[in-house]
DNA sequence: AGAAGAAATTAACCCAGGTTAATTTTGAGA
DNA sequence: TCTCAAAATTAACCTGGGTTAATTTCTTCT
């Protein structure tokens, strides 16, 4: 694996955002870790302590319920950083995991002693806010839908969203992120055949 | 209006946080705004470019839909940043507005020159930075407790979550907040009543 | 290609919450 | 204190999605 590659990606990542920032901590404790397809980055309760940047592939967060049932949250696609925002900075159990959609590749660098030494840039304090913002703007846009629509509605949003996914991850999985069954997803589908 | 007085617990909310930041720019352009219960501070679709801090007072998010009917994002106490991070920042209209429980006062500062100004300051860039984590979590957990609980459970968190607001404000906004009917509470009250 | 397990569909039934509307309670202003 | 409008309750009925279970595809492995 092409570690120089990997990292140039990471940092290209955030120079596009048009931040100015000072890489010189950068050199040391990267780690690649490739993930396949259905394996998990990490799971659910685990405690998160690293900074992950997803170079290839896609993942989707999932959090399983007291009563075993599975929820999607979102999905995302390189090149991200991805993570618990949450976990990482409270130092807890993350609220959900990680899976891979397909066979993935991932850098990462511990968190703490990245930020003790990021923090001290301000091109990169800017660009971590701008992130959190980003995300931000995501949940509260899902938030919005999630209570004013159908749960059809949600799913043709879905087919709009994310045409890459639509016909090419389980049903289950897409019924778990618009937070309803498999079989209300399935009559949902065929409802909208009909017409 | 004492604006010294105001001024110096906008600042101690930031400094009670363990921030450094340099204060100097924030001599003037702060303008001071007393809302009365129910009145608005800014209402759905409009433009917000202002940084808002709620000194004394509650207040509600909330949106309405197209089909008129609203629905209760969040409630905010007293002291507080407030307003739409998202409009804010893309300089769009708000996907809410914000409605206060109770008189409050509110202090603001034109949000593009305070922060093109305190983005000059790594302690500021860092609070900030903190406060989008808070409010991110906050999203995370409602959105988490959104898909896992009944309307009952909800309800039961809020009367926990707000126990002063419980007996205080319409239960119109506290069904909108659970984002079920007004008669559905009811149903729900009753039924706990019962046991 | 065949077997076995996983995913998706379909059907039957149930229930929480929505809708509408009538009735009672609450509360603010004269 | 009385009045009138808004808020809350209650009742009757409806519907979308949950649940369970039987049936039919898809996958994948040998």
């Amino acid at each position: 694996m092409d570690k120089a590659l990997l990292e140039a990606s990471f940092k290209h990542y955030f120079d596009r955002m048009g931040y100015d920032i000072d890489w010189q901590y950068f050199t040391q404790s990267m780690q690649i870790q490739p993930i396949r397809k259905g394996e998990f980055l990490f799971q659910q309760g685990e405690k998160v302590d690293r900074l992950y940047f997803l170079h290839t592939g896609q993942v989707r967060y999932v959090s399983v319920s007291e009563t075993g049932k599975e929820y999607t949250q979102s999905f995302a696609k390189s090149p991200r950083i991805i993570g618990s925002t949450r976990a990482t900075i409270k130092g807890t159990k993350a609220l959900f995991g990680i899976q891979a959609l397909e066979d993935c590749m991932i850098i990462s660098y511990p968190w703490h002693s990245f930020f003790n030494e990021m923090r001290q840039d301000k091109g990169f304090l800017e660009c971590y806010c701008h992130f959190m913002e980003q995300i931000f703007i995501l949940k509260e846009e899902k938030e919005s839908s999630f209570v004013k629509d159908s749960a059809e509605k949600r799913y043709l949003d879905f087919c709009v969203d994310y045409p890459e996914l639509k016909d090419k991850i389980p049903q289950q999985q897409i019924a778990s992120y618009l937070s309803i069954t498999p079989v209300a997803l399935s009559r949902i589908r065929q409802r909208l055949k009909r017409i």
